[in-house]
DNA sequence: TGTACATCAGTGAACGCGCGTTCACTGATGTAC
DNA sequence: TGTACATCAGTGAACGCGCGTTCACTGATGTAC
């Protein structure tokens, strides 16, 4: 196992082959891999990648798999917990932010259809979609839990595309910051009132403004 | 100008690329068009397209031109002048049906980056962007119009997106349709409660709110 | 410790393919007289 | 109304390209004795 230069057995071959694709995509920005263009970059004949994938497909998934593994390390590292609004804005700045800075990367996790997959993949994206859940569970103590969690996912990856696509201004950065967290914090602001009603009954202010519950309860004396 | 068959001179084969593209994208499935693809199911030479698109690229964005006039149809047969919650969600049901029965056309019109296009795909988009920003106009009245508007998009976009992307279960259309119901009315309701508090008038009913009740409204004694 | 050998992880040539685009061409159309 | 001719909108062969994948191969590694 030669650690150092590139032998005639390359050594790990699998993990250089997934972190050459991730360089291609960083630097041509452009979402299209191609088996043999990874095999260039990894330094190694066009067919070698066959040796650990069966076909390209199956790298695809892998660098995809690493795309969810890091976006959720980035989610975490925005807030480890998150439960006020200022706190899940911060994650969806990250989320959007993420999609930015590597737009490339970003496209081949959600450009395309998921099926037939790779379980690498599809376990990644279910710890991406868990850790979202979990987020909205600690957020939205009440309510519809999941219908808040969908609904705030889609919120931050509808911006994310929209900025990727350049259907929203994504020239400065701190613009596109604050449009996320406006936007979080409108969708929160919906969850709030409804706990504020759900909590605090005595409120005789606006008290059918309970209107606005999405999945209408009854929780009311 | 032959109307019928297929004479040498084509009669309109400019809008008969665009035709055959759409039929393309709805059959297959994928998004990726070719132009000799596309010239092939016109009946037409390889070098045919040339004489009315510069390059790939210009067809392209026709189609997704024509993506963008019928999206905005679309939505506009949904509801013609959506002012209450109601009326709102049924347009965004409207948008993510659409990318659901057209994938493939759904992703060329929002799967890649927009820069240096032609005119026409730019128009198109843009009479997107003011299309929503008319309904947010209407919906709502008073507060941070682009922001919400903004939001609403975005939701109902990453909405569209991680269904199509399996990322949420499409596979029962009116579950995907009370999906994006509901989390339009969670969005809606924040901005309902925040008019209130920013009117916060003594507010005896909300009178002059009037767009922005959601459906179960009057449920108050 | 040294040798024989199986297995592993690469090579590199070759395959057939469809692509975007170009070019010289030609048939059809429309206009001027 | 009929003819000459310019222009328009196609044809089809050809270009070079990069792709995914296969195949027989070979160099390096590790294991058994």
């Amino acid at each position: 196992m030669t650690k150092t230069g590139a032998a005639y057995h390359h050594g790990d071959l699998r993990a250089a082959l997934v972190r050459a694709a991730l360089e291609l995509l960083e630097e041509s920005g452009a979402s299209e891999l191609s088996l043999r263009g990874v095999a260039r970059r990894a330094g190694v004949a066009p067919s070698a990648p066959y040796r650990h994938y069966p076909d390209r497909d199956a790298l695809l998934s892998a660098v995809a798999a690493v795309g969810y593994r890091e976006l959720t390390e980035k989610l975490a590292t925005a807030h480890p917990s998150p439960s006020t609004p200022d706190d899940l804005a911060a994650v969806a700045v990250a989320y959007v932010e993420f999609a930015r800075q590597r737009p490339a990367l970003f496209r081949v996790m959600f450009g395309g259809p998921c099926d037939r997959d790779s379980s690498e993949r599809a376990a990644a994206t279910a710890a991406v979609s868990a850790y979202v859940g979990a987020i909205a569970e600690r957020a939205f103590p009440q309510g519809d839990k999941e219908a808040l969690s969908t609904a705030i996912w889609a919120l931050v990856h509808g911006l994310a595309f929209l900025h990727l696509d350049g259907k929203l201004d994504s020239s400065d950065p701190s613009g596109v910051a604050s449009r996320v967290r406006t936007s979080v914090h409108a969708l929160i602001a919906a969850s709030a009132s409804l706990a504020a009603f759900a909590d605090a009954e005595p409120m005789g202010r606006q008290s059918e403004d309970g209107s606005l519950r999405s999945s209408p309860r009854p929780r009311n004396p």
